[in-house]
DNA sequence: TCCCCGATATAGACAATGTATATATACGAC
DNA sequence: GTCGTATATATACATTGTCTATATCGGGGA
C-alpha cells in the first residue's frame, strides 16, 4: 500500500497522487471484476473521493480506459523482456519465447488483455499515453524480430527453432508486424474460447510454439522478395 | 421500409416481427453509430415500441448485442463464400483469397467487426446463437484449409500460391485455427491502426497476401511432425 | 360463437452512470 | 499574508438497464 506516502510528492495537492491512485484502482476493478466495471464513479469511491474528482485528471471515462490500458500495456511489456532476459545470445529462441510469453500473458491476464484491445479504445490516437505504451510493447517484438533476423532464421528444415544463420527476407517492417498479427490472432482466438478448449497458459503454451515454428519455416524459405 | 408488411408472417403478434426488426435495428446502429449506441431503449425506439418490448425477445442487452454479432458472423460467412466461389478447382488459391477476403471484411465493416469480437461477448457459450454463428464462420475457414490441405500446399520453394501436390502437416485440426489466428490478428491490429497506416482495402489485401504466403510456406516446408 | 389463457407490448419506477455547472478549499508564489 | 490556480465537492440532469405490474391481442377449446 504505497498510497498513504503522500505530501512528499511533488504533485501533493488534497489526495496526494490521486491520478494514480485512480489507474491504480482501475487495474484492480479490471482484474477483480471485468471491464465493464471500470467507470468513474467506482474509481472514485475506490480512491476515496468525490465523484467529480477524476475529471481533474480525466476528461471523460474513455480517458481513464485508455489510461488503465497504457498501464497493461506496460506489464505485458514486461512479462515479455522478463521472457527474452534469460537468452541473451540465442535472439532466435528470445524471438519465440516473447511470442509464447504474449499469447501467456493474455490467457493469465484475460480482463486485462480484453481491456489492452477494447473497441472503446479504437482510435488509440486520441489518447497520446495508450499509443506511446503499445508502441513500446510493439518495439519489444520489433527489436527481437529484427535481431533473430540478422542473426538468421534456422537452417535444418524442419525442427524447433534453433540458432543458425540464413538469408532474411526483404519485407524487414512487415514480417513484425505478421508475427505479431499471429500471437496477437491466436490470443485472441484462444481467449474468446474459439479453439474449444480451455485459455489454460498450458494450450497457450503449445499453440505459441506450433505457431512461431511454422512462420519460423515460413521465414527461413523466404518469400521470394 | 418492408417493416409495414406485417401480420402475414406465421409470427404475426401485436408488432408483426419485432425480434428481427430489433436486430436490423441494432446492425443499422451499430454500422452508423458504433458499438456503444446499441442500447436495449434504442433499438426499441427504432422499431417504434416501448422501451421494454425487447425483453419479450432479448433477457438482457448482452443477448441483443449476441444475436445482432450471430447475424454480423453471417455476412462475414457470405463474404467468405463469395471470395471463393470463383476458384472451385483451385483450393490453395481459395484457402488464400478467403483469407483476403477475411481481412478485407474488418477493414470495411470495422464496427461489425469490433462488434463480433467485443470483450462483451467474451463467453460465447452463453449464448447459442452466437455460437453457432461463429462455428459456421470457422467451419468455412476449416474446409477451404482441409480441401487444400488434401489438394497439398504448392512444391515450389517460393512464390506466390500456386496449386500443386506436397506432404502435409499432421497437425491437421490446429492448423486451421493457427491460420485464422494469423489473418485474425492482422486484421485487429490493422484495424487499430498499430501498422501505423490507414486500415484501406488495399493495405488488407497487401498485408493478407504476404501473411498467407508466408503461412503457406511454413506448411509446405512441415513442421517435423 | 364466445371466452379464456398465454404470448406480447406498455407504463411507471429505481438505481447507476457520464457529464455539466457552480462552488469550495488548499497549495505555492509573490 | 494575500491571491490565483490547481484540485476537490455538491447538486443536477439525461440516459441506460432492469424490475413489477398492467394492458392487449390472437388463437384454441367450450
Amino acid at each position: 500500500m504505497p498510497r498513504k506516502g503522500r505530501r512528499k510528492d511533488r504533485r501533493g495537492y488534497h489526495h496526494g497522487d490521486l491520478r494514480n491512485a485512480l489507474v491504480g484502482a482501475g487495474l484492480q476493478l479490471v482484474v477483480e471484476e471485468g471491464l465493464q466495471a471500470l467507470s468513474l464513479r467506482a474509481v472514485a469511491r475506490a480512491a476515496g473521493v468525490s465523484h467529480m474528482a477524476p475529471y481533474n485528471h480525466f476528461p471523460d471515462r474513455a480517458s481513464l480506459v485508455a489510461a488503465v490500458a497504457a498501464e497493461a500495456y506496460d506489464r505485458l511489456t514486461s512479462a515479455l523482456l522478463e521472457a527474452m532476459a534469460s537468452l541473451r545470445g540465442q535472439p532466435a529462441r528470445q524471438l519465440q519465447e516473447a511470442g509464447i510469453a504474449y499469447v501467456r500473458f493474455a490467457v493469465e491476464n484475460p480482463e486485462l488483455f480484453r481491456l489492452m484491445f477494447s473497441p472503446e479504445l479504437a482510435d488509440t490516437s486520441a489518447h497520446p499515453v495508450l499509443a506511446e505504451a503499445s508502441a513500446r510493447t510493439l518495439s519489444v517484438l520489433a527489436g527481437a524480430m529484427q535481431r533473430s533476423a540478422s542473426a538468421g532464421p534456422r537452417t535444418a528444415s524442419t525442427g524447433p527453432v534453433t540458432e543458425a544463420s540464413a538469408p532474411v527476407t526483404g519485407e524487414a517492417r512487415v514480417v513484425p508486424l505478421i508475427a505479431w498479427s499471429m500471437v496477437h490472432g491466436l490470443a485472441v482466438l484462444l481467449l474468446d474460447g474459439q479453439f474449444g478448449e480451455p485459455a489454460t497458459a498450458e494450450a497457450a503454451e503449445r499453440y505459441a510454439r506450433l505457431a512461431t515454428d511454422l512462420m519460423w519455416t515460413g521465414l527461413r524459405s523466404g518469400l521470394g522478395g
